[in-house]
RNA sequence: GGUACCAUGGCCGAGUGGUUAGGCAGCGGUCUGCAAAACCGUGUACUGCAGUUCGAAUCUGCAUGGUACCUCCA
């Protein structure tokens, strides 16, 4: 197998991955909150996680990929009455919390079908997984790392941090965070401002609530994760990823979690991806400057200039390294559009391309796909990819235009990259053709070119000039060439 | 305040201690009846200051600016 190297958080460093069963790959990405619709940096996560599975499977890794969907138990605040966001929003609008849940989750599905991100291998819901919760908080009291109070079950980080070391993902350090630590108010219940609830009593109020050894309640928002992977994926797995604004305090207590429970890690490589900016601020809920995928794909955000497809806004994020920050701007995006549609095009061209006897490329090519996949066996470098697949396109189009031949080996390899890498690996489709009828589109389409090519032969520009012009607004641009006329949809 | 990270040409965005990233936009050209597309050509780029080095945008230090996390968040 091939190597490939990922940047692992818990070590910032870049290392070759070395699965812990040899040819198999145990993946656990944090899913969505399905409390409110998709927006872009959702669509980041899921499409850098998805380049990751598609691309080990395309090393010839069996993958099991594991992406929860949280419904229960994100507390809103710690010092508040214990609501968690479901059932706000659910007593909000008047709905069964589960059909809440149901709701977003059908949309994420969908959204996410759009942009071409395979569903994952096991989709746990941690409303499903309250047992196991329970039974590993049982373990970590058994352990001595918890305690209980007034029926809620917190973990004690001064305790665990007496024997481990809590903070060693996030770069931490507990006595620097307690010598800074905010005042909060009602917090009678923690021992300490780091402890973190692992059970929650539910307050009187509070419609989501599975009964435990402790109180009515429900589990705490760090504890699904540790649960459900190990549950599918075992004690030890291989890759753990998830939002950079997940590292702390999330994927932190993540591992005081299953330290405390089984005595060791875990994960053995962390991966984040970084957010996705508006103006250089970070797009999230709090600040009320995201855009949703539907307004992405509808065009109809103040911020959009216009429409963009799921295939650009899936272009777009793949243009940059997972690990950096990505600003959204209709500019970027636009260009985004456009590249992705110059090699499509260029795959389109690929295809009726006629092999030469001779190549003036041949060298080149074998040389242009090892560098593509050179690039992303380096932790997922994408936009590295991306312009390699580039310098294909120039030759393709280059072989178009007579100015370089291609024998048809040189065609098959060029086609197997852009299967391998653009399609199966980067996830990119060609965009669907409309559904209709494309054959009677073809012959129309065909027929009315026929007479254009009659109109330029008499001469009567005004007519040609007037077909083409009425075939753009209906979404049919046409090309002349030496060969005679050809049309795409746009 | 603490922790982590970032700073590349009009814009987006890779990157290695010395040799072209790539693209978008712009400009010039080829092709075309004209366009579009395509092809060819075209850019004093690396926040500032010091240091290491034969040589740094790439390493080190300092400064400045920015972002994220420290409360739910992809």
């Amino acid at each position: 197998m091939k190597p490939f190297y990922i940047y692992n958080t818990l070590s910032r460093k870049k290392e070759e991955f070395k699965p812990l069963v040899e040819a198999h790959a145990g993946v656990y990405v944090c899913g969505p909150t399905v409390y409110g619709d998709p927006h872009l940096g959702h669509a980041r996560s899921a499409i850098t996680f998805d380049v990751l599975t598609r691309y080990l499977r395309h090393l010839g890794y069996k993958v099991r990929y594991v992406r929860n969907i949280t419904d229960v138990g994100h507390l809103e605040n710690d010092a508040d009455s214990g609501d968690d966001k479901i059932a706000k929003k659910a007593r909000l609008e008047q709905l069964e919390p589960m059909e809440v849940v149901q709701y977003y989750t059908n949309r994420y599905h969908d959204f996410m079908h759009a942009l071409n991100v395979l569903p994952p291998s096991i989709e746990p819901h941690a409303s499903g997984h309250i047992i196991e919760q329970i039974e590993m908080i049982k373990t970590i009291l058994d352990h001595g790392f918890a305690y209980i109070e007034n029926g809620s079950v917190y973990f004690d980080v001064a305790k665990y941090n007496q024997s481990h070391v809590y903070g060693k993902l996030s770069g931490r350090v507990l006595d620097d965070m307690q010598s800074n630590t905010r005042e909060l108010d009602g917090q009678t219940d923690k021992h300490n401002p780091f402890d973190f609830a692992l059970w929650k009593k539910a307050s009187p109020e509070h419609i989501m609530r599975w009964p435990s050894p402790w109180s009515d309640g429900f589990p705490g928002w760090h504890l699904e994760c540790s649960a459900m992977s190990t549950k599918y994926l075992g004690d030890t797995f291989d890759i753990h990823g998830g939002g950079m604004d997940l590292l702390f305090p999330h994927h932190e207590c993540e591992i005081a979690q299953s330290v405390a429970a089984q005595g060791h890690e875990a994960a053995r490589y962390w991966m984040h991806n970084n957010m996705i900016t508006n103006n250089g601020q970070k797009m999230g809920k709090s600040l009320g400057n995201f855009i949703t995928l539907e307004e992405m794909f509808a065009g109809s955000h103040k911020l959009l200039a216009q429409a963009y497809t799921p295939m650009t806004v899936r272009f777009f994020i793949l243009q940059a390294h997972y690990s950096s920050t990505l600003d959204f701007s209709n500019e970027a995006m636009q260009a985004a559009e456009k590249v992705l549609k110059r090699i499509l095009e260029a795959v389109t061209t690929l295809n009726k391309l006629a092999p030469a006897a001779t190549s003036t490329r041949e060298n080149e090519i074998p040389a242009i796909i090892e560098k593509c996949y050179a690039a992303l066996s380096d932790d997922l470098n994408t936009s590295l990819a991306i312009a390699h697949l580039q310098e294909a396109v120039r030759i393709i189009n280059s072989a178009n235009d007579k100015k370089d031949s291609l024998t048809a080996t040189d065609i098959d390899r060029l086609k197997q990259l852009f299967s391998g890498l653009l399609f199966d690996s980067l996830g990119i489709a060609a965009e669907q053709q409309q559904s209709g009828n494309t054959a009677l589109l073809d012959g129309v389409v065909n027929m009315v070119l026929d007479v254009r090519r009659q109109a330029k032969a008499n001469k009567d520009f005004a007519t040609s000039d007037k077909i083409r012009d009425e075939l753009v607004k209906l979404g049919i641009v046409v090309k002349d060439t030496k060969d005679g006329s050809s049309w795409t949809l746009a």
